[in-house]
DNA sequence: CGCTGTGAATGTATTCACAGCG
DNA sequence: CGCTGTGAATACATTCACAGCG
């Protein structure tokens, strides 16, 4: 799905290197760890943290070989240091600035989700093209047309946008955020959208996990 | 994800077989094909099809050799008829009843959801916690008390739950519903849940998007 | 000992490359 | 010829299995 990409981050290993399977699966251990450390454990072993997040021992140390030695051998992780280093990795452990593109109900949805700015993403633009929306705030955001989408940005500069339009509107607002500086997009309208090389790009499709679901259904039915 | 999966479909190929890449792909052409077929675009090559899906024509062509020979050689694929045929193997000829679970602001959005019926999906319950909701109606469809579960779908069975509520309910309410039938489910809440093997069950994970695509900014950032 | 970290082995998905049909 | 359908080759992800450290 993404490009391929160059350039090393000074810390640890090249990202581009690292398959999205194991991207995805960090977030699982982090999440995983969040609660244990707010259970009080202190320690935990590959094994452990392996029947939580549905995998295997090996799959987690070997995720985690990728970017470093975090592990004592014969004792297990520190839950919270392990935690610490993977929101490092993940880049969890700064703030990405978001404008929220369409505020309809999942752009509400979007906004009032309270992991989202709990795992470093905080909505700092709101952009709708509804006439009404527009005299409202969310949150004290002052919702603007997507017409002056520009200007916003130019005021308010962002890492991330999060998409929830139409499908019909997705690829030209992409194409002008992107223009206006924009590095990466989070698209919810039920469409695929592309962007230059260099943007990062995900496509949420419902739709799709609906077609999954139904082909598994289908498999089974009488 | 989902558990392996025996008994074969009258008409081809032994799902459990098939890999969730390779149904997420269908989806993608079936997609391609909808809009090709309303331009009037009668024949596709798989090399036309592999351009709009973002793959290659081995790709195309792999994915559907699995479920039979639908092309014509020399000539490609005749498009109609290639996107009923992708639309029975997803099962999506045919209607899910749905009960959506959680009628807040991302229930909502899903309600509203066109494709959502447009491809083979049909809320026929809505269940909510919220007495306000309770007592109001959706394109006339009553919204039910969470705690009357059992007795609505009783009265109104369904293929599928669509689970929109927060996390601390997912798990019990997901527990219940399987309980009562519900053979599949698509999980939206920001957690995991589980279900006894045999039902078909997909995590749709914001968190996890946001935090791919930290990673992947975050790899480049100075 | 117990558990990590990791090369080697296995399993799975994708791509190549070409025979074969329209 | 052009394009499909598919075994064989490759690339990639997961799991095994064990050396090595606390």
């Amino acid at each position: 799905m993404g490009e391929a990409r160059s350039s090393n981050n000074g810390r640890s290993g090249d990202a581009s290197r690292i398959s999205d399977y194991t991207v995805r699966r960090l977030s699982v251990y982090c999440h995983i760890l969040e609660e244990l450390e707010s259970d009080g454990i202190e320690v935990v072993s590959s094994a452990r943290l392996a029947t939580f997040a549905g995998t295997n021992s090996a799959q987690v140390r070997k995720d985690l070989s990728y970017f470093g030695n975090f592990g004592k051998r014969g004792r297990g992780y520190g839950v919270s240091d392990l935690k610490r280093r993977i929101r490092s990795i993940l880049g969890i452990d700064r703030l990405w600035r978001v404008v929220l593109v369409g505020a309809g109900n999942l752009g509400s949805a979007l906004f009032s989700y309270k992991d989202f700015s709990h795992h470093g993403f905080q909505i700092v633009a709101i952009l709708d093209n509804d006439p009404d929306k527009i005299v409202t705030r969310w949150d004290g955001i002052e919702i603007s047309s997507v017409a002056r989408c520009e200007e916003v940005l130019q005021n308010t500069p962002v890492d991330v946008a999060v998409v929830t339009t139409p499908a019909s509107e997705a690829q030209a607002v992409v194409d002008r955020l992107v223009k206006a500086g924009v590095r990466g997009v989070l698209n919810f309208a039920p469409c695929k959208v592309e962007a230059k090389s260099g943007v990062h790009l995900r496509n949420v499709n419902i739709t799709i996990e609906l077609e999954g679901l139904s082909f598994a259904l289908r498999a089974e039915e009488p």
